[in-house]
DNA sequence: CTGAAAGCGCTTACAG
DNA sequence: CTGAAAGCGCTTACAG
């Protein structure tokens, strides 16, 4: 078919309500909800307003909603890009739900450059968004104070390190436990555990939980199995190439952690720092004919698609982003509507799912 | 540091107008590059405008722009869902150059429920996009016609059968042609092709290209070398699981291509119809005790970055996303400011490019 | 260059 | 319920 190209003239408010007959204020009543609860129209003009605006393909100016002081009902979602591998389920998520609740969202890509954060920050203010979602990893750059002051309606996933800051975290701790829990469930007895930096907060709750399921089996705890990557390992985190915007992943690191941990201390289980660790793991692992789960068990940490390509399919701790994406979203309305969140509702832990498959 | 939760008010323009002396006029004609060629303001003026505004924090009110008539620079985004495996790339790439070039995204998900592509046309409609991008799978439900009817300024990724619509297609032919020559030269005689439907014209463009460069060399064109999935295979496309949000891949579709190809045919190669049959047809072939690419050599469709962490690597199409997306936001931009795009215009091909990895 | 005014499409407060 | 008016922050056309 063909298409005309010719920008079709907007049906506005004034339009159905001279075509009806009533006052604007009645349409708008009717329509969008204003007005409080002072106007009753009658239930045979609403229905009447109703048809016509239907009939007219009648859509509301958002602009001037928004310019009247109302709500914009638009949402900024911060991400690292929107093809991040280690949240696209939890940005497909927050995407769904703010849309559930009738919600827009601007979404901003922060990876490609540097200033992305905070010029994102910026393009929100002026986009008069209600409220923002930050699913940024905390190792990149940007100024998440500027973000809060500007926009103090915002929720972060995992915490930001800023007092009083509302976000929504996976109980990390938890997460290994089971993980640990299940090994030794499993029989294995020397069980790695693959860290990255030693001094981070998430990878300390990791290790908490580790040495917590070791003893309550009654296990000890040997440092020696546990691996952090060291500084030189500049790919221990997961990368974006800035001119293929293509995502890539640790490799070199992943050698050292078979030599140190599989070789050297003869583990019989290695918790992986997320599923793209244990995918190179039982690659690199395979080469080298070490068996897997027969002689050595992995886990992964995510819960990624990837989880089933894998050969041995991956044992891993699904993060339970959906969890997380309905959290987030449901502090985020509460902090728009309502007033400030108190305390002890500004910090949220989502339980995590160890999901068995193969590997393990 | 703890923050405070008042919502800051925003500097005007009159506010910087009144504070460094000058007209409204003036103002909006500096900073915001309005009024055309018949405002000028002296140079000093013009600098100290530039400063108040950044020392106070100017940001101008979209809405309000928006309101008069300008361009709200903001485009919808319709995909999928964010997360979308087959297309996650092109997303963020679409998204990275709609922001280059100084526009906001508004995504839209579809693929929760049958009714969201329209509901988001709609959206897209109050909001007052500038024009929309489609990046949503043709096997997809949604009213493509509708939205060019709201939405002139719309271009599409692949063909979506309405005449003279704008869209950015991936030259599949030249694709399949590319892998297939490869894998002649790398001395592959009985070449497999994995295709799903029979009458859509993505998989007879596949298979043209499959033809010609058979032909090229000489070798014979075996229909029985061609495997289309059967109706019965409800599972040959990537689904979305509503509940969990997941995507899922095909399983029992490989099965029966094994079944009928590589062991009834004899075939020495396939090439998979994306990604993720090549990395199950890796996985379940190695299950049969088949040597990749020993026996048979794998090419896949997409270049996720999958294709590192099947073993062995996945030799692959690259189907350019990036540039895909380069042309589908230069094409919108030229429909939203010029007028519309001469017809031999409206059509792009992209190439892709064969990645050789280690499957063949 | 300036000021004063009109208008974009809505919401709200006001007087009936 | 109504109409008439003011205002959100901007741009534009108008008269100087």
């Amino acid at each position: 078919m063909n298409v005309e190209f010719d920008r079709p003239k907007r049906v506005r408010l004034v339009d159905i309500a001279e075509k009806v007959g009533v006052s604007r204020r009645s349409v708008s009543a009717v329509l969008l909800g204003t007005g409080g609860s002072r106007v009753s129209v009658g239930e045979e003009k609403a229905k009447e307003i109703q048809r016509v605006a239907k009939s007219m393909g009648y859509q509301p100016n958002l602009a001037a909603r928004q310019l009247v002081g109302k709500r914009s009902h638009t949402f900024g979602l911060l991400v690292a890009s929107a093809g991040d591998p280690l949240r696209s389920f939890l940005i497909q998520h927050l995407d769904e739900e703010a849309a559930a609740h009738g919600n827009r969202t601007l979404i901003g890509n922060t990876v490609v450059a540097p200033d992305r954060f905070d010029k994102n920050v910026q393009l929100f203010t002026n986009s008069g968004v209600d409220g923002v979602l930050c699913a940024v990893h905390n190792w990149l750059p940007g100024d998440r104070l500027a973000l809060l002051t500007q926009h103090p309606c915002t929720v972060f996933y995992e915490d930001p390190g800023i007092r009083d800051a509302c976000f929504v975290s996976v109980d990390r701790a938890g997460a290994i436990h089971q993980a640990t829990r299940h090994l030794i469930e499993r029989g294995r007895q020397r069980i790695g555990l693959a860290l990255t930096a030693k001094s981070k907060r998430s990878q300390k709750d990791r290790l908490r939980g580790y040495k917590q399921a070791l003893s309550e089996s009654s296990l000890k705890y040997e440092p020696e199995l546990v691996f952090y990557a060291s500084p030189k390992h500049k790919d221990a985190y997961a990368r974006h190439d800035v001119d293929s915007l293509k995502w890539s992943f640790p490799e070199a690191v992943i050698d050292d952690l078979i030599q140190r941990i599989v070789i050297d201390q003869s583990a019989d289980a290695i918790i992986a720092q997320d599923d793209y660790w244990a995918a190179t793991l039982i690659k690199r692992l395979h080469r080298s004919g070490i068996r897997v789960p027969d002689d050595i068990s992995i886990v992964g940490y995510l819960n990624h698609y990837l989880t089933d390509f894998t050969a041995p399919a991956l044992t891993t701790i699904d993060l339970n982003h959906m969890a997380a994406a309905k959290e987030m979203v449901s502090m985020l309305e509460k902090m728009i509507s309502g007033d400030s969140l108190p305390l002890e509702q500004r910090q949220v832990l989502v339980q995590p799912k160890l999901i068995q498959r193969e590997s393990t």
